[in-house]
DNA sequence: ATGCATGAGGA
DNA sequence: CCTCATGCATA
């Protein structure tokens, strides 16, 4: 079953089917929606990212070129998400195309993270080109052998992915709420209390700071976007669905 | 699909 | 130490 394409690619996936539709057992009620981005750390002592972006006005939608709207990430990547499973690809395959196209090579998770819009902007920019190439190649079907090559396997034991319990979570979520970016003294003593690692403690910040940063937020509050106090907000201009996911 | 982790680059 | 891009391993 393990189907031979064209390009001789192969699923990775351990034991999923491999119709382009993974499915874990458990219903994947999430939906979220709404794309909050450009939001500016107001910490005062060093905040400084933004990821704003220049609407070009002029033309439609379609390739690359200049600085694509959020919206346009959006668009393409919804559309990517259909071409891809149309043509019978996973994830993986097309990870593994761009590498045998271009010589970057990406994982699933990237793929799947693209198509959820759960990058940085910038990131989403980056990809664009890449993808919106491998999209004109897949459905052109151009012969395109290639070979796989593999990058070199790193001498480096990666430490076992610890499992915070579920209250652990919410505890550290509480905190971060608080103080996003606690010291690292703090961090010292909230590991302490919450019985971790320093370590695994600030690693989970950074990666909580990281999913604030998302195209798509997790929750639905967005810190440092207060349009309270009697500004309204206007209703956004989103096409009402979003399918189920994956 | 997502949680925790790595590592390069930057102040 | 942080941010940021990225992915192994896992749910």
């Amino acid at each position: 079953m393990a189907s031979t394409n064209g390009q001789g690619l192969i699923y990775s996936q351990p034991s999923f089917t491999v119709n382009g539709m993974i499915n874990p057992g458990s219903g994947q009620g999430m939906h979220h929606h709404g794309l909050r981005e450009a939001h500016e750390d107001h910490h005062g002592d060093h905040g400084h990212q933004q990821q704003s972006q220049q609407q070009q006005q002029g033309h439609h939608d379609h390739s690359d070129e200049d600085t694509p709207t959020s919206d346009d990430l959006e668009q393409f990547a919804k559309q990517f998400k259909q071409r891809r499973i149309k043509l019978g690809f996973t994830q993986a395959d097309v990870g593994l195309a761009l590498g045998t196209l271009y010589g970057n090579v990406f994982s699933q998770t990237t793929i799947c993270r693209f198509e959820a819009l759960q990058l940085s902007f910038k990131n989403m920019c980056k990809l664009k080109p890449l993808l919106n190439k491998w999209l004109e190649e897949a459905d052109s079907s151009s012969g395109s052998p290639t070979s796989i090559d593999k990058i070199a396997a790193q001498g480096r034991k990666r430490k076992k992915r610890t499992s915070i319990e579920v209250s652990v979570k919410g505890a550290l979520e509480s905190h971060f709420l608080k103080c996003p970016k606690p010291s690292a003294q703090e961090i010292t003593s909230l590991a302490d209390s919450l019985q971790l690692e320093k370590e695994v403690v600030r690693v989970w910040f950074c990666n909580r700071r990281q999913k604030e940063k998302r195209m798509t937020p997790p929750g639905g509050t967005i810190p440092g976007a207060e349009d309270v106090y009697g500004a309204s907000r206007d209703t956004p201009p989103h096409h009402g669905v979003q399918t189920p996911v994956q």
